[in-house]
RNA sequence: GGAGGCGUAGCCUAAUUGGCUAAGGCGUCGGCCUUGAAAGCCGAUGGGGUGCAAGCCCCGUGUGGGUUCGAGUCCCACCGCCUCCGCCA
């Protein structure tokens, strides 16, 4: 949710926003004008209850000084005044209704660092760390890798589930597992982070307040029985954690690591990345949120950048930091960098995380708010980024380690927790 | 799923048969005092509208409705927590 007040005073800002994100412009006049009637209706309210207020207290004085004829006049005045509340009131309801729907579908205001452009083509990259693996064969791709070994079924997920899903065996499974400990092991012990497990089912309000609703409903899967949600990223419930509560200005910054599945329809990606298993329906991902002050917010941005960038170098893994555009930001986004793995089978470097700075955008919608050392409130800066998703660091594996004999060397840092050094 | 109980501000706790400003304590912040601190004293400590400002007004007792001139208090629904029963990995 954006800030009502700084949009009165100064709505140019986000229209430019706006068009810059690729949405519609038009919206925040609308919101404008209806923002002036709640505002005129506000006070007339206001207006009356004070009135009315007026009236509650003469009527308690004139039953003490037993005019039972006043009474009887003032009530009846009084009557009138709460008829007339009521209406007004109900007009205000619905104002505020249809004005918090348009505003719920505002998106963040990006921050003045972040490039301007329509689409993809206008990210900056930022750094690069390792080369691109080179080959004296002709590597594999992780479904065909897989598959061949045995460890990777991608037929069988089909018929339980449908496509977009898949089943690992043996050491691959291993793999996948060793690699949430691994990073759960890194953010607890060396960035930090204090680790958290997660409901996986939320409610509606809890999709709302992170701005996964209403603006993505398509994307999420829900149980139509209780109207519960499938999280698409511990994202959703580690930054509503603290939802209603006001935090004390001391105990910033909360780091929090959680390992969950993820769960995405990906209704708008048909025909993209469709082999193998780097876009699925249900995937591990590492997540890292902080609760921050807006002072310090975007250098704990460029320490969670990092703290997700030395999981990839412990792997040994080439990839790059791509600064997002406007065009490309994430609706809640006011800024947010992307780390992308260099992956064989694409001859190109694949999103593996994605960083962001939500500002108080998501902490305005679930009203999350710390108290300053001077006692004043105000609402925390919320961080959010992947620390990494795991599926597409196995992938990233499977494709970089391959060996010319069609077998997968396992990283160093990964063989204590699997006890083995060669897949198969 | 069934029965009962509870929900007040940052925290803890009050509020007659519905009636003046939700009382009091703790904590925090600011001020006075002090060489410094503690203690003590004074003030502030949720959200909103309006106004250049001082200020004025409204809302806020888990959430949303209802009854009433007037609701922390009465009624309904929902949410959450606790106790017990049932079921269950």
């Amino acid at each position: 949710m954006i800030d009502i007040r700084l949009l009165r005073k100064e709505p140019d800002l986000f229209k430019k926003s706006m068009k810059n994100r690729g949405y519609d412009e038009g919206i925040i006049d609308e919101v404008l004008t209806l923002d002036e009637e709640w505002r005129k209706l506000t006070a007339d309210v206001n207006n009356l209850r004070a009135e009315r207020n007026k009236i509650s207290k003469e009527v308690a004085e004139a039953k003490k000084e037993e005019d039972r004829a006043k009474v009887e006049k003032l009530i009846e005045k009084g009557k009138e005044i709460g008829q007339k509340i009521k209406e007004l009131e109900e007009k205000q309801r619905k104002v505020e209704e249809e004005q918090r729907q348009l505003l719920l579908r505002v998106p963040n205001l990006p921050h003045e660092s972040v490039p301007i452009g329509e689409d993809e083509t206008y990210n900056v990259e930022v750094r690069r760390w390792g080369t691109p693996s080179k080959f004296s064969f002709d590597p594999k791709a992780h479904w065909d890798l897989g598959p061949d070994m045995n460890l990777l079924d991608i037929e069988r997920a089909g018929k339980l589930s449908g496509s977009r899903f898949v089943i690992l065996y043996g050491k691959l499974a291993r793999l996948e597992r060793a690699l949430i400990d691994f990073m759960l092991d890194l953010h607890t012990k060396e960035h930090g982070y204090k680790e958290v497990w997660v409901p996986h089912l939320v409610k509606r309000e809890t999709m709302t307040w992170s701005g996964q609703l209403p603006k993505f409903e398509e994307e999420a899967y829900n149980t139509k029985k209780d109207d519960l949600f499938l999280i698409p990223t511990a994202e959703v419930p580690l930054v509503n954690l603290h939802a209603g509560e006001i935090l004390k200005e001391d105990e910033l910054p909360l780091k929090y690591v959680a390992y969950s599945p993820c769960y995405r329809r990906e209704a708008g990606s048909y025909g993209k990345d469709v082999r193998g298993m780097v876009r699925n329906h249900q995937f591990d991902k590492v997540e890292l949120v902080w609760y921050t002050t807006p002072e310090r917010s975007y250098d704990d941005l460029e320490a969670l950048v990092s703290h997700a960038e030395e999981v990839l170098k412990r792997l040994n893994l080439p990839y790059r930091v791509i600064l997002l555009s406007t065009g490309d930001m994430g609706f809640t986004a006011a800024k947010t960098y992307d780390i992308e793995v260099w992956l064989p089978s694409y001859d190109f470097y694949k999103e593996i995380s994605s960083c962001s700075n939500t500002e108080a955008f998501q902490a305005r919608r679930s009203k999350t708010r710390f108290r300053r050392r001077d006692g004043k409130v105000e609402h925390v800066h919320l961080l959010n980024g992947s620390g990494l998703a795991v599926g597409r660091t196995l992938v990233a594996i499977m494709e970089n380690y391959q060996q010319p004999d069609g077998s997968i060397k396992v990283p160093e840092v990964l063989i204590p927790y699997v006890g083995f050094e060669v897949i198969p």
